[in-house]
DNA sequence: CTAAACTTTCAATAATTATTGAAAGTTTAT
DNA sequence: ATAAACTTTCAATAATTATTGAAAGTTTAG
């Protein structure tokens, strides 16, 4: 396999990978071209490389930013702006973890408390909804935990010894 | 709140949520629904309950049975089919976590596997293409790694006393 | 065997989501 | 101040994905 067609494969891939972290093809394609890119990338050659139109780089471009992964590069000299990624994959998957966490399993954590919370009116359904929900509740608040924690490498020895046993 | 209320407000709440580990709207609701249920449900119910077509629910039916976390039930008597789903939250992390793995995880490690051994031709740009999916596959292969091991509970203990350590 | 009860399939359609491109907006150099 | 260089916005449109519903298929009771 050829420089060219790793890069396009490996563009593509992680682009379609998008729906797992969230965020859509466009967004996830740009992200990849910059994680790979030996410099700084102007909306020019970002457009030019992805075939995709201005409009579409800018707001795709304005989202990355907002997620924390990528930012503008003042280029000395240069009239335009340029933007680079999040190099580092440990500091990319803290940021995207944190984000996720923030925008999607906190607030459901939330209504999760909340209908788990209800008043036991005694009947076998309002029972069942209850169980079952603080059951999703405790479970989706430790895996965010875990995840935050792991992620943002608090613990860095225990998740390095946790994994020397688990592998 | 009352129960209705709470019983609609979990159902769309984790149908939304369905983007989250990876199956469509009407697919998440279903389950809800049989989750929260204190019997098993038929087809009929199900398209009552939900406000959605025959078709539509005959397919995701099929989906949740596939992924393997919904099941039919004979109920004694009864000529239609009746549907239950796994209703133990771990079990259920089980399934999900098994079957993301199986579907997107493992076949992207593969790819990043494959662009990261590309022949290093010497040039900047490859080193890098080289070094970043490197860099991504090492990091995905831990954390699927870490993630089936965690759910399927092959190492209790460790889980727990991690757990401990890291709240 | 065959009619009723039930489920599945799938082409058509609807709903949702992503993308374009051109006009409006902003910044900088002179 | 103004014109060139560049970016953003957003209504229109395209692409994708989900949903319907009716016909075809299957199973069971008698």
């Amino acid at each position: 396999m050829e420089y060219q067609e790793a890069k396009d494969k490996f563009i593509s891939t992680w682009g379609s990978l998008g729906t797992l972290w969230g965020i859509n093809k466009a967004m996830a394609q740009i992200q990849s071209l910059l994680f790979i890119s030996t410099k700084p990338l102007s909306m020019e050659e970002i457009m030019e490389e992805l075939k995709i139109s201005r409009g579409n780089t800018s707001m795709n471009l304005r989202q990355l930013m907002d997620w924390g992964i990528v930012t503008k590069e003042l280029v000395p000299g240069e009239r335009k702006e340029f933007f680079t990624t999040e190099k580092d994959v440990q500091e990319l998957a803290r940021h995207i973890a944190k984000e996720r966490s923030r925008r999607e399993i906190k607030p459901v954590i939330k209504i999760l408390k909340d209908v788990s919370s209800i008043k036991d009116d005694g009947t076998e359904k309002t029972k069942e909804l209850i169980k079952q929900t603080k059951a999703l509740h405790d479970l989706a608040e430790t895996a965010d935990t875990m995840m935050n924690k792991i992620v943002n490498q608090e613990h860095n020895w225990i998740t390095k010894s946790l994994l020397k046993l688990i592998k």
